[in-house]
DNA sequence: TTTTGTGAAGGAATTCACAGCA
DNA sequence: TGCTGTGAATTCCTTCACAAAA
């Protein structure tokens, strides 16, 4: 049975959230959790717990509640985060600095295999990471090479779109893109934007005064 | 006629979306554009757009289209974004630093007042964008006399809900959270929290071979 | 009894399709 | 004619409420 296809898009989002506190709880020796404690850790309703989990499978025991350490394989089974990916980073500024140094992602089975930047004084600088930035013009060579699955770009607005292109033609399959412009993707390639003014718009204008 | 309170989520976040091309239009001397023509820079569907706008007024002209600088205008009216607003950052790593260096949140009216630390080996260090790093103890003090009404939150993620409840308790109304966790609030504060692993972990669902 | 898994109900957001106006 | 503004239809997602199972 393959229900796949009609899995909600929050659903997924949702699970990453979940497998945070499952993995709080399995160091800290928890063996068994109900939906209505994790829902709670969670900020969502129960029955949205249940539900989501359902999409893949029976996971849990009536009566009882789910296995820790079960439910978390099955979620990063699912997530595909049981297996590492090869990522790149393009555009080394301070944003992108933090990103590739960043420990959350190699916690996660990310890992920089490349980073580049297109300015010459910032091409051959070896990073704290270990990673030696290289021209902007080494992309697709080393994407193939590498055979890095997911692009992260990190460069100014003005580059992320020609950026974009370029990795997808040296066969990425995704572009997590922090440039505040929303770039394009051709079919058959995914594109997340990440833009920290949208959110910050957001809650300015939750908490501004009324109209 | 006061709306606001049946207004979607997701419209709010759109708003912050239509500005960015239209801050392009307006430099590159468009006057006027159609739903449909935004739509397809934004990638949302042209009905989309006008019952967002439809929700906060009438703003087009049937026939022709939207001026671009009056939408602009309302847009940033809406948000108010056509204010300032006096930021805090906790936490100064590579991220907190990328995020008080950055010149778009300055661009659009997000100014950091103050940045706070706990290491004693950061406090007193002068920042780029001229900001002393201050001790995480003066945070309450700080913020009430600079009137911050948004906390940034870089910390690790063991940090982040004390910091959180410091920030709230000295009196600001949200919190945009990059730390690993999610972050609480007490009712009445509003929290956003960006995690990006959650969105790595997306892109790698979808492109991941099927289960 | 407790808690899952799930059909049904309800609610929310998107898209359609067209009336209304320039 | 061309494009907005919007009720109606549709699609999508969440929550309820309870049967089934441990």
């Amino acid at each position: 049975m393959n229900k796949t296809s009609k899995i909600p898009v929050p659903t997924i989002e949702r699970l990453a959230l979940y497998s945070r506190p499952l993995e709080n709880l399995l160091d800290n020796g928890v063996l068994v959790i109900s939906s209505v404690k994790l829902a709670d850790l969670c900020g969502v309703n129960p029955a949205q717990v249940r539900k989501d989990l359902a999409y893949f499978g029976e996971f849990g025991t009536r009566g009882v509640g789910y296995d820790v350490q079960d439910l978390l394989k099955e979620i990063k089974r699912i997530l595909a985060t049981d297996r590492e990916w090869a990522l790149c980073i393009v555009g080394i500024g301070n944003l992108g600095n933090a990103l590739v140094e960043n420990e959350n992602f190699r916690k996660r089975g990310y890992k920089f295999l490349a980073a580049f930047d297109s300015d010459p004084r910032k091409v051959n600088r070896v990073l704290y990471c270990g990673l030696t930035i290289k021209p902007a013009s080494k992309i697709t060579q080393l994407v193939r090479e590498l055979h890095i699955e997911i692009g992260v770009i990190a460069t100014p607005p003005f580059e992320a779109q020609k950026v974009t292109n370029l990795l997808i033609d040296s066969g990425v399959k995704a572009i997590l893109n922090f440039a505040p412009v929303q770039v394009r993707a051709p079919e058959g390639c995914l594109v997340e934007n990440v833009d920290f003014t949208v959110r910050l718009e957001n809650l300015a204008y939750h908490i501004r005064e009324p109209l």
